[in-house]
DNA sequence: CTTTAGGGGTAGGGTTCG
DNA sequence: TCGAACCCTACCCCTAAA
């Protein structure tokens, strides 16, 4: 459901071209902005730009990707990827008394064992938002705590109820 | 270059989150400063922190430049702001049949009655997750606010959980 | 002077899709 | 399968404000 997927036309590419030699590789906000270019690179952002140069250049290297995964350099890093763990079939959220296994002074960090990037970001989104809630006033985690129940849940289900 | 392009660790996030917790989103040298997130952060400048909180907090305002409609045409008009309307006592959000006078063909856009910084910041939250979670698959709507149900009023839950 | 907020921008690894 | 197009993340710069 994403971008359509835009080909470069050749003029896209010659203008792009003119404007690495213009302005140089790396200008690519100025290239798009010069008025020789814009015209024809106009559908084109600066990223899009910064892509299709390293495009070319790949190409005009004759780099296979089979070489380029023989050059990358891994970095090492210790994250653990959780297994997929689908989600649980059940539908229902309990009430309030929903049994959750976490203790306060067990779990110092996230509570959610975050299986997929979706779920990642929900769990940042909550966290953004007791950040958020704790400027205003000097709260205190139950405070917090009450406010979300009150209002969150109530956004989350009017939401829901608005997108059925 | 100058950067190595130094990904963040998932200690390191986690150090964040903990540290936004404990101080307050914007005290990034105080985060830094502290014993507790030093040892993990020590790589990292307070420009570093404010930057991944960025990132991790917003991505909502896709500058995709493509396909911007969607969830994002309705970000744009805003509710008329209504009045003050205090929250409710009541600290119990009833479950699933709550009542809430939201029709689908009468409210076009948010359907929330945002009365101040963080109840907005709620919303587009909200709006974000429901973003997000229309990359992975076409999802519909029905299927998002199942996802949401499922997952993000569990999420909510567990955090309450953990905050109390 | 130091820090933060926030807007812009770029590089490069990763991912998707034709 | 491969590569062009695209996405995501880390880092950078700048300026205004506190």
């Amino acid at each position: 459901m994403g971008a359509p997927k835009q080909k470069w036309t050749a003029d896209e590419e010659a203008a792009l071209k003119a404007g690495v030699i213009k302005h140089g590789a790396g200008k690519w906000r100025t290239i798009l902005k010069d008025p020789e270019y814009s015209g024809v690179l106009y559908l084109r952002s600066n990223v899009d730009l910064k892509d299709k140069w390293r495009n070319m250049s790949v190409m005009a290297n004759g780099w296979s990707s089979r070489e380029k995964s023989k050059l990358a350099v891994k970095r090492v890093h210790h994250v653990p990827k959780l297994e997929e763990s689908p989600l649980p079939a059940d539908n229902d959220v309990k009430s309030d008394d929903a049994a959750v296994d976490v203790k306060a002074h067990e779990v110092p960090l996230m509570p959610i064992p975050s299986q997929n990037r979706s779920t990642i970001r929900l769990g940042n989104l909550i966290l953004e938002a007791i950040a958020t809630l704790k400027e205003p006033a000097g709260s205190h985690k139950t405070a917090i705590a009450s406010y979300i129940k009150v209002n969150m849940l109530r956004e989350v289900k009017c939401w829901c109820y608005w997108l059925e």
